[in-house]
RNA sequence: GACCGAUUAGCUCAGCUGGUAGAGCGCUACAUUGACAUUGUAGAGGCCACAAGUUCAAGUCUUGUAUCGGUCACCA
């Protein structure tokens, strides 16, 4: 071993220690955030980027204003960052906006408990005004946690660009879109039955039930002892509403009895139902016949349109109370059912009692029991057809018919919008095929009222409220995905004709969970399509879920949650991104361990020591001097361009593990395990010449390198840049730096 | 019930348009005061779920079977 190797030389003192990531991130992102190269405003004005580039623009989906970064965030967080900076080197006008979601029911409800906890007051105590107050407040001041947490990971977006979900601009944009389909008549008002959370208080949309299978009894029995038609029901207690009997028009048992009405008095409630064949009885299941209910089943409700019978009584409340007079009067639906089969067995009606499994709904974020009911409640009618005055969606063309079902379909099948990975479009279509007229009214305060004025008999829909006095506002507001499902422009500007939504708009790309491709991802398709005539975004890349090692779902019941946070502060942001990139491919759920992150750690000090060992044998080097490679050193830099190329393509297929894995293993495998090892010999060696070009050749591998791992591990490549004597690295800040070709 | 996916090394998975298997972690042995407290070299380990078919050739294509997972629908 020769002297030099061991001899100190003159490189920066840091580099003497491990990487420590804590004592550099901090500095280094605010060392990003203040060049203001976030924005590609500042990125142009300072010549980094033309201003005649081709753009790549994201949106953030937006994290729960009140909540904290989890995995799944920081998984999201780490792919579109990558992109992000992989296209802001390329030269791209490269936009990443920020927002956060205002999460109305789950905010309103965390609010509305630390209230009644605290104080003892309901929100009705509250009123309106006074609650919406405290609301925002909460969700004002909790923002700056999750925002901070997500500068941790070191997300380069641009922070002039923030949206708020309920802010001023996406308030307006709110109210202009539902005024623009209330006028073109694809929002109507209608009385219809709705799954209702008697828990939430309020209207869901079919998207939000979750069922949960159960064991339940179906029980057997007459109405009365000369009703001469049994029927089969895990519900009794809704008997007292039924206003009709239903058979199949084949089924020769009940031939005789269709088209006649009875009368009888069902636990205390008199009752009149008429016996009507539809097809869509089963006349295997139970006894063939069907207790029709309109008021409360959603089935039942529309077999009584085809039939013309009577919708109403409707018999439970918004409680889930029997509004019933009698002996079911003011009980739970479940106290009423036992009550009712008591009844049943004291007056000799009942035959059969038969356990079934079932799947009750329930409403995803209460857990409540949905109780179908009646409701007056605004709907977005996705069959109506109407007049797509413009459109850039490509297999649309300006001024043509279409349907909001067809510009959803299309848009997808005509690859004006590409999913990733592939399998997850047919789920689109299947859904799209299922998708019935969407629910977007909700019986909660906070979110963004419905713009609509009530005054007698008349209606007015506008953004502002109408002149004139006795005008009242509907008391709801709207599903939070109306508002979402706009995002993807209206945090661009829309509806003014904005520069940034005439540059960014449609956008690059949008990546999610692919668990909410249809609350989120179908919506924003549907909304821009039609309020803007451009699809949303031209690929949606889908990740998968992040569980623990063994995949097993991270839950806080199970103990087994890693936090991002303490997993930054202990291994770093670079490692903890690293780890949720490599080996996730898109659509599939991710196994994560505390040693996976520890080993993309101690990747991140591989670079630190080869940067070490690179600039203690490259001190004495000329830059200035022209260098004549030998013939190894060529191979080296043709490895080391098709490295890049390989990294290159797979980022741009979107194949982001294989791209990181790639970048890793050239890093490690090639770079440190190889070229370094036969440099030794090499640099210790009295050749001039061979010791010129491996250091030119070290040198370039280094900040090549650094270049083409800095989207996957930006701190400790800019940390290192930073370091780098200038003259070896041109250009002040890694993260402008011209990508690697 | 409908649809979709998976089944490859002990574990987690890659293997695109068919040419007799790869990575990371783990394991074993050896080396190492090393640029590396976080290292290197070498190695063991797989009839690629099963069966049939297409083909000169099949993890790779077709069909069927089994097991596991997911999504959607839902019958009173």
């Amino acid at each position: 071993m020769s002297e030099k190797v061991n001899q100190p030389a003159n490189i920066p003192e840091i580099f003497l220690k491990p990487y420590d990531p804590a004592s550099h991130e901090t500095d280094i992102y605010a060392m990003w955030e203040n060049s203001g190269y976030f924005n590609p405003d500042n990125c142009i004005k300072d010549g980094v980027t033309d201003k005649e580039a081709e753009t790549f623009s994201i949106v953030l989906p937006p994290p729960n204003v009140t909540g904290t970064l989890h995995m799944g965030h920081a998984a999201m967080l780490a792919v579109e960052d990558i992109l992000v900076r992989y296209h802001r080197m390329n030269g791209k006008r490269t936009l990443w906006i920020p927002g956060t979601d205002s999460a109305a029911i789950a905010t309103q409800s965390k609010v509305e408990k630390e209230i009644q906890k605290a104080e003892g007051k309901s929100r009705h105590d509250l009123g309106r005004e006074e609650l919406l107050k405290r609301v925002s407040a909460f969700a004002e001041n909790s923002k700056d946690t999750i925002l901070n947490q997500t500068r941790k990971m070191g997300s380069s977006l641009d922070w002039s660009r923030y949206a708020y979900t309920l802010d001023d601009k996406r308030y307006k944009a709110v109210m202009t879109a539902f005024k623009n389909m209330y006028d073109d008549g694809l929002i109507y008002r209608g009385d219809r039955i709705v799954n209702w959370d008697p828990k939430g208080q309020t209207t869901i949309s079919d998207d939000e039930i979750v069922y949960e299978e159960r064991k339940s009894t179906l029980y057997t029995f007459k109405y009365s002892p000369d009703f001469p038609i049994s029927i089969s029901t895990s519900r009794p207690e809704t008997k007292v509403g039924d206003t009709a009997v239903a058979v199949h028009p084949d089924d020769v048992r009940y031939q005789k009895f269709i088209g006649q009405t009875f009368s009888c008095t069902f636990c205390d409630v008199p009752i009149e139902v008429t016996v009507i064949a539809d097809k869509e009885v089963d006349p295997e299941f139970g006894t063939g016949a069907l207790g029709v209910t309109p008021a409360h089943s959603k089935i039942d409700w529309d077999m009584a349109d085809r039939h013309n019978i009577t919708k109403r009584p409707q018999i439970i409340n918004e409680y889930a109370k029997m509004t019933v007079s009698g002996r079911l009067s003011g009980l739970k639906v479940n106290d009423a059912r036992t009550a009712v089969v008591a009844w049943l067995k004291e007056e000799n009606l009942l035959e059969k009692e038969e356990t079934i499994d079932q799947n009750v709904a329930t409403a995803e974020r209460t857990g409540g029991i949905i109780e179908p009911l009646p409701k007056l409640q605004w709907w977005i009618d996705v069959n109506k057809k109407f007049i797509l005055k413009h459109s850039e969606i490509p297999g649309v063309s300006s001024g043509s018919e279409t349907t909001l079902k067809e510009l959803m379909v299309t848009t997808v099948e005509n690859g004006g919008t590409d999913i990733l990975p592939e399998r997850f479009k047919r789920v689109y279509f299947n859904w799209i095929t299922n998708l019935n007229d969407w629910c977007i009214s909700r019986q909660i305060w906070f979110g963004h009222r419905i713009p609509v004025w009530y005054r007698n008999d008349e209606i007015y829909c506008g953004v502002t409220a109408p002149e004139g006095a006795g005008w009242e506002q509907d008391p709801d507001t709207l599903d939070t995905w109306f508002s979402s499902g706009l995002w993807s422009f209206s945090t661009l500007g829309w509806p003014e004709q904005t520069e940034d939504l005439k540059t960014y708009h449609p956008t690059a790309l949008l990546e999610t969970g692919y668990d909410i491709l249809f609350f989120w991802v179908a919506r924003m398709i549907l909304m821009s399509t039609y309020h803007t005539g451009q699809i949303p975004f031209k690929t949606v890349y889908l990740h998968g879920l992040v569980r623990d090692e063994k995949n097993r779902k991270m839950s806080k019941s199970l103990g087994n949650t890693i936090d991002p946070l303490t997993m930054i502060e202990k291994f770093g942001a670079d490692a903890t991104r690293l780890s949720l990139v490599i080996g996730a491919a898109p659509g599939n759920d991710l196994p994560l361990s505390e040693n996976k992150i520890k080993g993309y750690k101690n990747f991140a000090n591989k670079i630190w020591n080869i940067t070490r060992f690179i600039l203690t044998h490259t001190a004495d080097m000329d830059m200035s001097k022209d260098v004549s490679f030998s013939s190894r050193d060529q191979e080296i830099l043709t490895n080391l361009k098709s490295a890049v190329i390989d990294v290159t393509s797979e980022i741009e297929k979107y194949n982001l593990y294989l791209a990181g894995e790639k970048a890793y293993h050239f890093i490690w495998h090639e770079l440190a395990d190889v070229i370094l090892e036969e440099s030794k010999d090499i640099l210790t060696s009295d050749d001039a010449t061979a010791r010129a070009s491996r250091q030119a050749v070290l040198m370039e591998c280094l900040t090549t390198s650094l270049k083409m791992m800095h989207p996957f591990m930006p701190y400790v490549t800019e940390t290192i840049w930073q370091e780098l004597p200038k003259v070896k690295r041109k250009t002040d800040i890694l993260m402008v730096a011209k990508w690697p070709k």
